[in-house]
Order: C-alpha cells, then structure tokens, then sequence
DNA sequence: TGCAATTTTGTAAGCGCTTACATTATTCTC
DNA sequence: GAGAATAATGTAAGCGCTTACAAAATTGCA
C-alpha cells in the first residue's frame, strides 16, 4: 500500500526507478530485459537484483509503444465450444508461450462479419500475426492484413490451387476417402448433414469430396440430398430425422462432423432405427465423443493438435525472419472405421 | 504497398495524420474516438470521414500508455479442453465484447505454479482485471494483484465463509445433495474418484460434501476410497478399475466430475458391469456427453453460461466504479438424476 | 447588445519503454 | 605497452496517444 518513494502515482515502479537503483542507465536495464547477453554478468546480476527488490514488471503498453510489437498473436476460430478447436488452440498456446508469446483468441460464431470484426479488432490490440480458419474471406481483408505487414496463416485447410498459406488436410480428399469407403460398404442411397457452406470452404470441400466419389461410382452426384444446417447436436439430430422421411430412405447418413454426427445417432436411436443395421453414420473429426456413443462412431481423424503446434511454429518464424509465411503444410488425416458404418440393409 | 506521404516508416496512418485531414487538432480526434459526444456534431463527421478515408486505426501501445487501461480482461482457466470452461468463456467473453472489452484467456493445466506465472503474465500484459478459477491461492498473489490494482473475482465457488468476492456455487452443498441422494438409493459401500485436492478447492469441497453426507446417515466417512487422479477420461478408467479391485466392492462410485464418470462407465462395461445393475455411477458438471452416452449420466447441473456471463457483468461494474468486486455471488446447480443410479445389487 | 456561463476546441506535457548513436572501458596484437 | 579493435554502457530522441488546462466560440439572459 505504501511506496518506499512514489513520484507517480500508481506507485509502480518503471525502469528508471530499476536503473537508479541499480546504478545504471535506463538502456542497460532494458537490455538487461531483452537481450541479457548484450550485457556483462555483475552488471546484469545488479540490475536483476533490483527488479527482484522492486518488484518491477514492465509496463506493456509502453513497450509494444516502443518497440512496434506486441508479442501477441491473434487466431479467430468459429467456436470455442467444439473440442477440436478448444484442441487445437490449447497445443497453438502452449508452443507460442514456449516462445515468449501470448494468444488472443476470438470466435466468429461462423459469421464472417463478426470475424471481419475480430480480425480488425484483433489488429487493432496489436497482434502481430494472425491464425484463421479456411481461406474464405474478401480480398479486402487480406489486402488490409497486408499492408498492415501482419503475417497470416489459415489452418483447417490444404488446397493445393491455393496461394495463400495454409496448415492443414485436403478436406475433400479426406471426405472422399470416407465416401469411398461407404460406397464400399455397398450404399447406393446416400445423404449429407453439412453445415452451411457459405463462407465456409471446409464445409464445401467436404461436400465437394462426397459428390466426387459418388461420380466416380457413378452414382448421381447432383441428385444427393444435402441439409445446410448449424453444428450442433440438436440440429443434427432435427436434420437427420427430415432425411429418414424421404423415399427413397437413405442408407447411410454422411455427417460434415462429429457434433453433427451424434445428433443424427441420437435420433436414430429415439426413431428406432438400428445402426448400422437400417441406417449408417459417419462423422469427420474424431472428437472424443466418437469413441463414447454406442456404437462408436466410424470418422475422419484430424490431427488437431499437431495442426495447433505446427501452425505457431509456422508463425513464429514469419515474426523471427519478417517475412511471412510462405509454404503451405500438408497433414494427414485417417480414416477410423467404427461401429456405425456396416452394409446397407438387405 | 505505397504510401501516399509517408513519414512514418510502417506508413500507417497516425491521429496526427486524421487530424491534419480533418483540420482539426490531436485532441479532438481523440474525443471523436473516445467520447464522441463531447464533439459537435459537425466536427465529428468531418473527423470520422478523414478516419475512413486513411484507413485510421489507433495504436493499442500508444494508446494503453497514455491512457493506463487496456480494455483487456484476463482470465486463466485449468484447461481450454473440458468444455464446461469453453463453455463459460465463450459467455464470458460474448458479454466483454458487447461492452467493448477483450478476453485474454490462457490455461494453467491445474497446477498451481502455472497459475501463478500465468497470472503475472495477464497483468504485464496490461489486464485490466482478472477471472480466475477456485479461490485457492497464495496470499502473496492477492497482495501482488491488490497492489496493481486489479479487480479480481474468483469464478466456480461460492462459499460464505471466504470473504473474497466470488461468482458461483457451493461445492460442498451440491456434492452433498447427489450424495444424499445416492445413500437414499440404498448405497453404504460408497467410493469416490477425485481430481487432486491440492491447490483445487472445488475438488475438495465435493470430497467433503460426500462425506458429510455420509456422516449425516451414519457412514464412515473417513473409510471413504478415495483416488485422486487427473480429470481425463483414461484416468476415469484406470480409476474405476482400481476401486472395482476392492474388497468389498463400492456399489457405488461418486466421480468429481463428468469426463472422470464417462471414464469410469466406460471401464464398467469393458469389465462387463452392468451400470446400474451392477454399480451406480455419478458425475459432475452435466456436459454436453452425460446424455449422450448409455446408460445417461446421473450428475449435477452448473450453469456455466450463466456464470460467464455474469462474472463478465460484475468485472465490467468494478472496471466502470473503479471499485474492487465486494459482493459475492451464488448460483444454483441441481441434480439431473438419470440412468447410472439405481439401487445397490441385491 | 453586452457580459457571464457554457460548450467546443487547441496546446502541450507526459505515459514508460526501446534503440540508434556516442562514449567509455576492455581486450588484442605486435 | 601503445594503438586498434571490440565490448559494455550511456545519452537522448522518439513511439502515438490521452488529458489537464487554456483559449476560443457559442449560447443565454437581462
């Protein structure tokens, strides 16, 4: 409560209270802080003494003021409420505080004008590079991150036509697989749960992928049954039951994720429908969930956390080197065959 | 890429430049920005055009030195990955933003040292206030945070014997009414898996709630099992196995949270236990999973939107009055009895 | 219309730090 | 051991904004 010698008045201690104490000018003790090997040992043990005694913390704003950066790094991510998200961000965060840096997250709630917002808002607070999801937004907001100067990365996402940089898995590819494996199984009548592809480049290509494999079995790609829905379980559970009410019935239900994915399983249970003896499911994931509903639930793996962890290294060095990132990272995703996809019924 | 008069280097605009435009001083653009209605109308327009037409956007830096806030809140959370914390920082923060401020959040994966470096990086980083989780902490960290000033409201406890302010419910009571309701079902050969109730108050408080419930019907309380464990499904499991190897059995077991009971039933049916035939099991928290998985999760409810939300309101007040958080707050949970409780084997 | 009260705008002094450049101390080299 | 090369430290100029205070413009009222 009581300062010692208070000239301002929070009464917090600043460098120059450091440097006096410490007999040094305000410059050693800043270099103390920022590159230690730039000063000599008794030196620098004197001055850590005395922000030691002090209790001195620098204050930011005037160090980012100072030295035009903020060693924050935004990302913006659709929802902190899916697990795989809350993933990723939790490996991202832990690689950038392994860096001395700090994460600001925001969620767009999938709006892209809420994450128009984010993004300047973030910007604004001084995040000196930026993590997004996809690669779907306007022109002009790539335009503004670059003049800006700020390093930008999109993750979730691999596309080879693409030159934006991204970390990521070819969602089309990976939904593919998926459908191949479904049309294996001996399906001719399939159906989609997808969210809404607006905006939303995962969720297209992972349509994308589903109509490419049905084609090239030669099943009628443009006549698939598709519902835009939110991801959430209770519209995939209202989703699913709108498509057991079509005739011809579909036999196996493609989910544009696992969320979506549980909610169809739920209300194929409450309709009395077995799985997947009368009707099968897939996700795309792999959340936890998928391994604790019954019967498991046959889905994409996505290595989220690796994605987390490499998509900051990638940003760290763009802010090590100043130049932004230019190569795009693949990852691999698998397919894990569980317990909701088996033959159509006879 | 070119500046039309670039003096600055980074050739981004500067309230200099806005009001040069605008033919006004520094001053006045500042109040446009900060308290547009101490500016006449007139100017504000002419302001505000110029502020479009460069593309203004103030610098966080500059602008937290001068004006000794951030606008930020932080908050530090064990882990981003239960969603019972994604969940409640999602309100937490939706609320912040809709009074202009910004959430900085950051984990501390449970342990105690963590926290404690987490918390001095928020507040370096120009916190304006903090929302931390449980009230177990060292006094020095208080002193440190009552010193800087920051407001500090403690989120997922209330209890009235602790008079730091705090937003959320008693543990203790909670735990004590499923428990209640457990012996009522017949139990006595009751067993408990815990997170570790070092440094995390609301685990012990649960802990203590069962054994007052237990004490209350004359069970020995201090005979309790107890295992303590990290909160993870694969713990939950391991957990569960351990108590099953018991003699006698627990027909009962009590878990501190939902993803431990998601375990624990999970490892009852690889053990070929019927849940409840063979035991009973509960949970705590009511995520998303407890009605998804088989048999439903008998657990309790805890807002933990509400609880966002509202801390965000009461951090929002102190920052508005310059006054410290007083009052505490209580929430209700209540009990959602499902399908793992039953009554004991014959 | 004239003067005081009130509103609007301007002036300028920092906020606490980093860093280019200048200065001083130390180490090498022959 | 003198002089050059190198390392350590100091000096001081901002970084871009907010805000107390001063000045100017506007309004109200007799």
């Amino acid at each position: 409560m009581n300062d010692d010698k208070s000239d301002t008045l929070p009464g917090l201690p600043t460098l120059a209270d450091v440097a006096e104490r410490a007999n040094v000018s305000t410059a050693t003790v800043s270099r103390c802080l920022n590159s230690p090997d730039r000063v000599v040992e008794a030196t620098r043990e004197r001055v850590l003494k005395a922000v030691q005694e002090l209790g001195y913390s620098p204050n930011f704003g005037a160090r980012a003021l100072a030295a035009r950066r903020t060693g924050t790094v935004g990302a913006i991510i659709p929802t902190m409420e899916n697990a795989i998200f809350a993933r990723a961000m939790q490996a991202f965060q832990e690689e950038l505080r392994d860096n001395g840096l700090t994460l600001l997250v925001a969620s767009s709630a999938y709006r892209p004008q809420v994450e128009d917002e984010q993004i300047h808002a973030l910007v604004a607070r001084g995040a000196d590079a930026l993590l997004l999801i996809g690669h779907d937004r306007s022109e002009a907001l790539y335009q503004f991150l670059e003049r800006r100067g700020v390093p930008v990365l999109a993750a979730w996402v691999h596309d080879a036509d693409n030159p934006r940089p991204s970390i990521g898995f070819d969602n089309r590819k990976a939904m593919r697989m998926l459908a191949e494996e479904v049309i294996r199984a001996g399906h001719r009548d399939l159906a989609m749960i997808s969210a809404d592809i607006n905006g939303n480049d995962r969720a297209r290509e992972r349509v994308a992928g589903l109509r490419e494999a049905m084609a090239a079995r030669g099943l009628d790609a443009e006549a698939l049954p598709l519902i835009q829905t939110r991801y959430s379980i209770e519209h995939g559970r209202q989703a699913f039951a709108k498509l057991m009410r079509r005739v011809p019935r579909p036999t196996a239900v493609i989910c544009g994720n696992d969320v979506l994915a549980v909610g169809a399983l739920q209300m194929a249970r409450e309709m009395g429908l077995h799985v997947p003896g009368d009707v099968s499911i897939t996700g795309f994931d792999d959340i936890e969930i998928a391994t604790l509903v019954e019967p498991p639930l046959t889905t994409v793996h996505v290595p989220h956390r690796a994605m987390g962890r490499q998509a900051a290294q990638m940003l760290i060095e763009a802010l090590r080197s100043g130049v932004p990132v230019a190569e795009s990272v693949e990852l691999q995703t698998d397919l894990r065959l569980r317990g909701t996809l088996g033959p159509p019924p006879a």
